[in-house]
DNA sequence: TCTTTTTTTTAGATTTGTCTAAAACTAAAT
DNA sequence: ATTTAGTTTTAGACAAATCTAAAAAAAAGA
């Protein structure tokens, strides 16, 4: 079946609030999406119609075993075009967001299947976040805190938690960006820095402020 | 200026069909669209408020200068998908059309430039008609066909004029796509067929019915 | 020219997704 | 337990894009 622009922008917001608390209300919900706690009611109504929802009026709501599948394939629609347009145009990640929003939308199975083959199957997005597969299933990938990382190992860069434009800027001049492979040399204890290797480049100093923004995971 | 979906498509069609009528009417547009004469006027009233088009009730219609703008920039957005969508993604080029309609209504203008340098700013899409670059402007490529060119030159295949998968299927076998450069050895005038030479494959027989659907230009 | 046919437009209805304002319900606080 | 504050739902309206049926205009034919 398909959904609309609409409906499929409703269920995606309605599953990622529900990772956080386990129902969901309208309010939170209406703010999410920058619309009207009538309008949420009037959607809820619809989803419920349609068998996605569970909910009961005034009690809170969220997604059942259907209403997640359709969530997981926008999610993965949404990441792998972000994907796309990170590693094949070349923009910046904390510019795609907006652009992906749209492309998610632009349903066809075959195209977003040959999208990740394309891509080589990316099983993490820009941003760190996973890329669910065809049939839903999304791996989770460990990521660990780049600040308490033991040292020699190497590890991958997978996402970074803060998207300012400040921090961006310093860490595309230490050529660091996710799927960046790098080895944590020393903890100091002294102040919480750390000294980092990245392959064919000399070790560098990172501030214990910046290393908490940055996760990792082992390869 | 913004446009919705739909009215990026009656701006396309219009523009489409001004090409080989020097004004449009509605029930044209309406098959055209598969729509209804009535939501094609409704559409003309709306598409004139905002100045894109020249309308006299009952007279026909037209795009203005700012309407082809638009319609030369939708243009543009779907060729380029179905560049990408081709020789990217891999895609045969009969099944392309449905998912570039879809993507030519995502808007972003810096997307569609970053589009165009990964695709290497092609000029013909896979059917091998025209792209207009970011101003509007169409590089017209002369195209002669197969069967009348002459012989030892070496041309490059722009279009085919018939897109049933029989021919499709006969073209791949013989290896020949948008894009292939080839030559004519021999014409054979007893029954019009062709001798043709793709790059490191040995010459081949093309009958006269073949030809005929085949259309070139010099490189 | 005067019907007849075809094309186009108008009028009014429908669907989807939104809104505001008011009513209904829940939760919290005295 | 009752008032108050906050949340959620309902009722009714609106804009966009479509439709059907009927009216108006243009084109074609006798």
């Amino acid at each position: 079946m398909k959904y609309s622009v609409s409906e499929e922008n409703y269920i995606k917001s309605i599953y990622h609030l529900q990772q956080q608390t386990e129902t969901v209300n309208t309010n939170s919900l209406a703010n999410e999406l920058s619309t009207k706690p009538a309008s949420v009611t009037d959607m809820l109504k619809k989803l419920q119609t349609k068998e996605l929802l569970e909910y009961e009026k005034y009690k809170g709501f969220k997604l059942n075993e259907a209403g997640i599948k359709i969530a997981l394939n926008v999610v993965r629609r949404h990441r792998l075009w972000e994907c796309f347009l990170v590693n094949k145009l070349g923009f910046e990640w904390d510019k795609v967001h907006d652009i992906a929003e749209d492309l998610e939308h632009v349903s066809s199975v075959e195209l977003i299947n040959r999208l990740d083959t394309f891509l080589d199957f990316p099983k993490i997005d820009p941003h760190g976040d996973p890329i669910p597969d065809m049939h839903g299933k999304i791996t989770l990938v460990k990521q660990l805190n780049l600040a308490t990382v033991a040292e020699k190992k190497n590890v991958v860069v997978s996402s970074v938690s803060n998207q300012s434009s400040e921090l961006l800027e310093m860490l595309k001049h230490y050529n660091i960006a996710i799927g960046t492979i790098l080895k944590v040399n020393k903890h100091f204890s002294f102040d919480g820095s750390i000294e980092i290797k990245v392959l064919q480049q000399a070790p560098r100093i990172i501030s214990e402020q910046v290393a908490k923004y940055i996760f990792v995971h082992h390869d």
